[in-house]
DNA sequence: GGGCTATGGTTGACGTATCAACAAGGTGGG
DNA sequence: CCCACCTTGTTGATACGTCAACCATAGCCC
């Protein structure tokens, strides 16, 4: 993995060549066919989007399945706007709930409903078998790696300065 | 590149494991973050979305820089429902215009306007430019290399049947 | 030609994302 | 206490994507 004997480590090099442009084009658009496919599995299996399904997750890996929203906000990192918009379609479909929070009177505890949880136990085991097939079915262990190795690159360069 | 001496060529593996799963993330992640990075980047710099920048560039690329309507869905793989609505927008705009096609009562001729092609030149360089900088200048030659295999083995899992 | 089906394109409804503006409750310094 | 300021969460406007329904024309077969 370490660099040969050529130059210009960490400074920006020459161009971009027509390559990586076109590399960037086939990672995007593979990328959004890929969550294309998936959302719409999920959609069919289970009548959630991903963005339910996110909301959901978090919701029964936090304590007692609640959580102040402005935290739910920071832990799937959604806007307010966004999240409470969102809230809104999901409280109305019966997936979640809100009431006021006891401690902070601005504040709200949206909390899960037993349709929202049995729906998000119903769409997982679908959901991840197909991330398998559609995804991890396609790469060898090397190629894990490899995209492991890649991901880690490019997060770097997005964030330097967050550890880990 | 070649396998080694392991089995399981083609045949589907035992399970997914968590770290494939979390590769998945991150890719997900990752990838929307740079979407989202060079979109906005995009509309500051010269006030197209994605999507007008698209329908600019196969525009461009279009003899005599027009297209019928089916054809430019074609070329970008839209939906004709997409086009429509993303095509009022723009001519409200006055990127494009449309126009009635000769040949076939049904049609529309979608052509560039003076304002569009300016607007896609002007936001050519300064896209490249993101791109290189938050993308091609995070990777090395030998991870470009690799996420290209990664990507053929994605296309080639998810359309088996296209050539090339 | 008359009718059937396929094609090209538009429209409306709905869910979704982003932005700016806002209301109302907290907080801290004077 | 009072006021300025911050935080929390909601709302409305606008843009976008998808789906289903739709209209008009083209192509075809009898």
């Amino acid at each position: 993995m370490a660099e040969g004997g050529e130059v210009t480590g960490t400074v920006p090099r020459r161009r971009m060549t027509s390559r990586e442009l076109a590399i960037w084009r086939s990672l995007a658009d593979i990328t959004a066919e890929l969550r294309r496919i998936l959302g719409s599995q999920l959609q069919q299996d289970s009548n959630l989007s991903p963005a339910d399904y996110e909301v959901l997750l978090a919701l029964v890996e936090a304590d007692g399945c609640q959580l102040r929203s402005s935290e739910l906000a920071a832990t799937i990192d959604w806007e307010r706007s966004r999240l409470s918009h969102h809230l809104g379609r999901m409280e109305r479909r019966g997936l979640i709930r809100r009431q006021d929070c006891p401690t902070d009177s601005r504040g709200a505890e949206v909390f899960l409903t037993d349709e929202g949880s049995n729906a998000f136990h119903g769409a997982t085991a679908p959901h991840m078998r197909a991330i398998k097939k559609h995804f991890a079915d396609a790469l060898t262990l090397e190629q894990f790696e490899a995209l492991d190795d890649i991901l880690q690159s490019l997060q770097g360069h997005l964030h330097p300065d967050s550890r880990s």
